[in-house]
RNA sequence: GCCCCUGUGGCGGAAUUGGUAGACGCGCUCGACUCAAAAUCGAGUUCCGCAAGGAGUGCCCGUUCGAGUCGGGCCAGGGGCACCA
């Protein structure tokens, strides 16, 4: 046997015998416990990186020790192929997005492969191709029959040279990214998926998912963001023929008397109208319109007010009028569009109302003592009792809303009700590489499903990138087609999903994949929901939110009996490595950085961040894999950094991981056989193949790599015995899951029969599990001043004998007797002097 | 601004319900092997101190026989949301 592992040759060869062994397929009729992991699937950009192989290592460990344990492993790869980088590729290289993307896959799964994962290469899917996306738009279309899908004008970012629809992310100061030409709000007919129909069950079925990190569920708790309050109707003072109520949201109805105004969004139905009418109100509604979206530049923008002149009466006295705003802060599509201000506890109101001169009245005090306690120019925002509010005087914030509700529901002017923050999912994109929308204009019918016998809608291949703009709708032939309905002149939706619509439901794809429908009911519900899912936290909101609402909307059509789409999710944390730059200030690469180092140029070492490539602080996992093999790249990305936080690639670090391996392997070769019980080395064989079970199911795999180390010393420290012989080849089955071709080498060396891959995962012996001798601490007023082992269950008189009697602690106590004594059996004695 | 998380050696990090802080790895020091080096093996490595001993888990206070762990108040770093009425 050599005495050096030779991954470049095990690799190779193991990864060959399982592929054509099928080791990893999944039955869809095994009657074995059942364990969907999955990680989430790449966008192929090009190359493998580190932070996938990461990702995928983890998921790789979990479904190989799963198969170990006795289970049906659904462990599935695909391509989340559509997508913007495409285009751009095809607009600067002048290649086909299809030819981009399917040389990406090639490359990328090429490179997973070299690393060993246990995949079920049979399910493979790309979200490109039609036969994927063909069932994604039969799926839309349920969507659209089921009154889940409309359209509605909505604003976009529009790039006037680009002629394309921008996210809010690609606008730079007002420009486009590309482009750089200032960016147009335009009104654009938009396709929308009513997420929000589904926002209360969203928000009940966090509650459900305890194996989530809270931080995920409070984000999307935040996100949907559930407000309770009431809607009420303010009745314009006057005739004012098609003006006869404004109505409001508000969650503080408690400060009805410290009302001063109403404010309507300039996008409200009756801005428009008084815009349509008096052009002060135009020039101002315009006004609003300038200006960035960004989250700074409305976080200074001015706020900004015009009295239109009309006034509402409050609902509880019809003396009393209040003047109506147009207000640039005030959002059309959250509550009702517009708002009444009440001044003396919301800092916002207190800033507009001292603006423009309107009353502040304090309807909330500490207590009621202290009703004219005078407002600044900072809001009170403590809780107290409500005063200078006539019949709520005296009454609590909670008991005066309820009160205030209850009166407005008897008068029929307002109710109770809840506002949400989440919006309907746009999913509209005015772009080439993604889903085409299976509909077709007519001027007759309106807009029309695709019929499902007539899907896939393909998207053309004969497109160019020469000129700016959708090149689907610039197509000569594509969109013109028949109305199915009527069969007249029809025209195809030339926009096409959102990528998110593409990974709301590939999970489900890859646990039943029918050639005609985009799942069998029946089969998906075997696999799912996924046991573990693991990704980037990146995706704790969007993507994560989308797929368990496409899920609940399934369910909701009839679709398939399941509420939750992942059942376990873990968020992984990111590779990073240290930047450089030269004098210049260039970015480095860190070989370059290596390079001017050693020709004693300066380099600046920078922060530790993120591998990216602008920062040019990537490391390309393949030739690392060609140096050391997969293992030790496998076990450096497990070992050190618990796997929610951030792990920095470093040189040393695969360094050391690529001496474990050879240690490992030195280990099992060099095993030499010997006679006879080594009950220490048993019971922490024991102890070791208990922790790192319990470890790998947390998913705690930083640990459960130390306990292997643990293990690894403490074989190298026993002499030859029948336990060391067993320990060595015990161990080879606990590190498979991690460094599985290292360990199918020792385990074939071994004359093992089979792959260590199907073989059963060690049972730990529960009588080796306890120690019979304990460490006792003795301390001292709480401080350990010495140590005894004991037999293990010693009585507590006999203990605490013991520890008064040590001489340590018999120099501190110095004759005198000890106050107490606290003794926790089997741990420690602590004398209290 | 609102919400949340994290602070432990030179570094990454361990530490059941409060019960021996620093497991394990990296790095470093010394030693063995070698003509030499690499690889490997052995010993050591929280800080101060020759030692006895003392200090120590971001800072301050508290609860307790005993606090990295619990409570209160700060400081620092990170994340999410953000004109949400």
């Amino acid at each position: 046997m050599a005495s050096r592992f030779n991954p470049l040759k095990a690799d190779a060869h193991w990864q060959k015998v399982w592929e054509e062994g099928g080791t990893f397929r999944a039955s869809d009729d095994s009657d074995r416990p059942r364990s969907y992991v999955l990680e989430m699937f790449p966008y192929p950009s090009g190359r493998i990186h580190m932070g996938h192989v990461r990702n995928y290592t983890m998921g790789d460990v979990l479904a190989r020790y799963r198969r170990m344990n006795g289970h049906e492993v659904l462990h599935p790869m695909g391509w989340d192929a559509f997508g913007m980088p495409a285009e751009n590729a095809a607009m600067e290289r002048k290649v086909h997005p299809g030819e981009w993307t399917r040389a990406n896959i090639a490359t990328m799964k090429a490179q997973l492969k070299r690393l060993g994962f246990a995949l079920d290469w049979s399910r493979e899917l790309a979200t490109c191709e039609p036969d994927y996306y063909g069932h994604e738009q039969a799926l839309f279309v349920d969507l659209f029959e089921a009154g889940l899908v409309y359209r509605k004008e909505s604003e976009v970012n529009w790039d006037p040279v680009d002629m394309t629809v921008l996210a809010n992310e690609q606008v730079i100061d007002g420009r486009g990214w590309r482009s750089g030409a200032l960016v147009e709000r335009r009104k654009l007919a938009q396709w929308f998926l009513k997420i929000t129909d589904f926002a209360e069950e969203l928000l009940d079925g966090l509650d459900g998912l305890d194996q989530w990190p809270d931080k995920v569920r409070l984000m999307q708790e935040n996100w949907i963001g559930k407000s309770r309050g009431m809607r009420f109707r303010f009745r314009i003072a006057g005739p004012r023929p098609g003006m006869e109520e404004i109505e409001v949201f508000t969650t503080r109805p408690d400060t009805i008397f410290g009302a001063n105004s109403a404010a309507l969004s300039p996008d409200h139905p009756i801005a428009q109208a008084l815009a349509a009418e008096q052009p002060e109100v135009a020039a101002f509604i315009a006004l609003c319109k300038q200006g960035g979206t960004t989250a700074a530049e409305l976080e200074t923008a001015e706020k900004l007010g015009f009295d239109t002149g009309l006034k509402v009466v409050h609902p509880f006295d019809p003396d009393w009028q209040l003047p109506v705003f147009i207000a640039n802060f005030v959002l059309m599509d959250y509550g009702t569009g517009a708002i009444f201000g009440s001044a003396a506890h919301d800092q916002r109101d207190l800033d507009f109302a001292r603006k423009y001169g309107l009353p502040v009245r304090r309807v909330v005090a500490p207590t009621a003592e202290e009703a004219d306690l005078p407002i600044g120019d900072e809001a009170d925002l403590r809780d107290g009792v409500i005063v200078n509010s006539r019949f709520l005087d005296g009454m609590s914030v909670e008991a005066a809303i309820a009160e205030v509700i209850a009166r407005a529901e008897a008068g029929g002017w307002g109710e109770g009700t809840t506002a949400w923050r989440l919006r309907d999912w746009g999913v509209s994109r005015q772009r080439y590489w993604g889903t085409p929308i299976p509909i077709v204009h007519c001027a007759a019918c309106g807009a029309v499903p695709v019929p499902k016998d007539q899907l896939p809608v393909i998207l053309p291949e004969d497109v160019d990138f020469e000129t700016p703009g959708n090149p689907l709708e610039r197509h000569p032939t594509w969109k013109h087609v028949a109305c199915p309905s009527c069969g007249g002149a029809g025209r195809r939706e030339t926009d096409t999903l959102d990528t998110f619509v593409d990974s709301s439901w590939y999970f489900i794809r890859f646990a039943s994949q029918p050639g005609n429908r985009p799942f069998d009911p029946e089969v998906a519900k075997r696999w799912l929901p996924v046991n573990q899912y693991i990704g980037g936290v990146e995706h704790a909101i969007l993507h994560l939110l989308y797929a368990r609402f496409w899920t609940r909307a399934l369910k909701h059509i009839g679709m398939l009996d399941l509420e939750e789409p992942f059942s376990g999710l873990f968020t992984q944390g990111m590779v990073t490595h240290r930047t450089y730059q030269d004098e210049a200030g260039n970015w480095l690469l860190p070989e370059e950085a290596e390079a001017a180092k050693a020709a004693g140029e300066s380099v600046k070492a920078g922060r530790v961040e993120k591998m990216s490539k602008s920062k040019r602080n990537t490391v390309d996992p393949e030739p690392i894999v060609d140096q050391y093999g997969a293992d030790a790249v496998r076990w450096f990305m497990l070992s050190d950094s618990p796997p929610e936080r951030d792990l920095e690639w470093s040189e040393a670090g695969i360094e050391g991981a690529w001496k474990f391996v050879n240690r490992l392997w030195r280990l099992s070769a060099a095993s030499e056989a010997g006679e006879g019980t080594d009950i220490a080395l048993e019971r922490k064989l024991h102890q070791t193949i208990a922790a790192v079970g319990a470890n790998i199911e947390a998913l705690a795999f930083n640990k459960a790599v130390a306990n292997i180390y643990e293990l690894a010393n403490a074989i190298e420290k026993a002499p030859p015995s029948a336990s060391r012989t067993e320990a060595v080849a015990v161990m080879m089955r606990l590190v498979a899951p991690m460094v599985p071709h290292v360990a199918e080498e020792a385990w074939a060396a071994a004359g093992n029969p089979g792959l260590v891959a199907d073989a059963a995962w060690p049972e730990a012996d529960p009588a080796l599990l306890v120690e019979d001798e304990v460490t006792i601490a003795i301390q001292v007023n709480g401080k350990l001043r010495d140590t005894v082992r004991t037999a293990k269950g010693a009585a507590r008189e006999d203990l605490e004998k013991l520890a008064v009697a040590n001489t340590a602690v018999q120099r501190i106590l110095a004759g005198a007797a000890p106050r107490k004594v606290i003794v926790v059996p089997d741990r420690l004695v602590n004398v209290v002097a």
